[in-house]
DNA sequence: TCTGAATTTAATCATTTGATTAATTCATTT
DNA sequence: AAATGAATTAATCAAATGATTAAATTCAGA
């Protein structure tokens, strides 16, 4: 595995993703990447123009991360409901774990209407044409199969959501944290599938 | 009931509220703050001097709304376990209902760690000395009450944090939104039960 | 009414910050 | 090696922004 060097480019980006994520849009300072990706400011909107722009890559490429590997999974028209469950719970615990501040990140800037998240939000592919709707519904029809998705991914991305307060009082370590999770990734499905019954 | 005229320091508090809530710290600026309040940019550090101690009294508000009314309620050693969760549950919804951009503005100024917010929190109220911990963990032994605590924070708080995705997307109208919500007050405590038999 | 303190305002400062410009270096092609 | 365009840098600009100053005004109490 040779060592690659970064393109200048992907430097910009990759700097530009951490302390995003870190500040925020607002927060953030282009010096701040510009420094982080160890190149010249103007360099920065040689590359991407205009900070918002460099934003908008920036948030596309997370969105991807967040929903890219679950929508295979929750549109699979083979699969069963709970194979659904189980494989989605997995997958998005991992993804979380490796990036932990993905959800805060991505839900506050679209509180803040930071950029128009609206052409890359794939929100109809998991929530309107996704075949786990349909499975949901089939399962407990007197029910908005909404509720069940919410708990889902509220159960799931919370505990990330809250880790910096953990963090702050000394609550959870990260290696309790981690052990924490990892319950979690059992017990989400588990009172998931109770509350299809 | 006389219309009371608020005094300037409270324009002022009551106008940073609005636009800190909005935009969060950094996209907050003095300037839209003294004009929401209808005042000179001036008067607002003649009485708080400072943007940041200006913030952290809105903070410190926001804090004691989120979560003033709910300790005595999981604090409270007379109760029944049951009575806590419907009672935290209708308050929850209801402080929630009035204030559905609270837990995202909270949770993402500690994950950018604007301010110190260590000796404004009650977690330890919370999370540590409340009676309804020592009281989940006498019904359920096996499992790490934490766990059922925060799924009934992130099931309550959840829907508030994904309204602008739901509003951004036509998902729901504001109406609908109230009426799910409405479901959700007396569905997340039967869940939270069932977890716990 | 008078007086001094509190409040409010207009004007301005100093710094930060996103962006640009012009010069320089580098790599590739001929 | 010369030419050309892409990449990079240092310097600087202009606007935004938090804060201050000093003067003006209002207000409460004597």
């Amino acid at each position: 595995m040779a060592i690659e060097e970064l393109s200048t480019e992907d430097k910009i980006l990759l700097a530009a993703s951490k302390v995003f994520t870190e500040k925020g849009f607002s927060g953030a300072r282009t010096r701040d990447i510009a420094e982080e990706a160890g190149i010249n400011l103007a360099l920065l909107n040689y590359y991407f123009r205009t900070k918002e722009k460099l934003f908008e890559q920036v948030m596309k490429v997370k969105i991807v991360l967040l929903f890219g590997q679950i929508i295979p999974i929750v549109t699979n028209e083979k699969s069963t409901l709970e194979e659904k469950i189980d494989l989605a719970s997995v997958k998005y615990f991992e993804i979380l774990s490796k990036n932990p501040n993905l959800p805060i990140f991505i839900l506050s800037e679209i509180q803040k209407k930071t950029s128009d998240i609206k052409p890359i939000l794939p929100v109809e592919k998991v929530l309107k044409n996704s075949f786990i709707i349909k499975q949901i519904q089939e399962r407990k029809p007197e029910l908005n199969p909404f509720h069940i998705l919410l708990n889902f991914l509220s159960m799931t991305a919370f505990p990330f959501v809250v880790k910096p307060i953990l963090q702050t009082f000394d609550l959870m370590n990260d290696e309790e944290f981690q052990q924490f999770v990892e319950e979690r990734k059992t017990l989400v499905p588990l009172w998931i599938k109770i509350m299809l019954n």
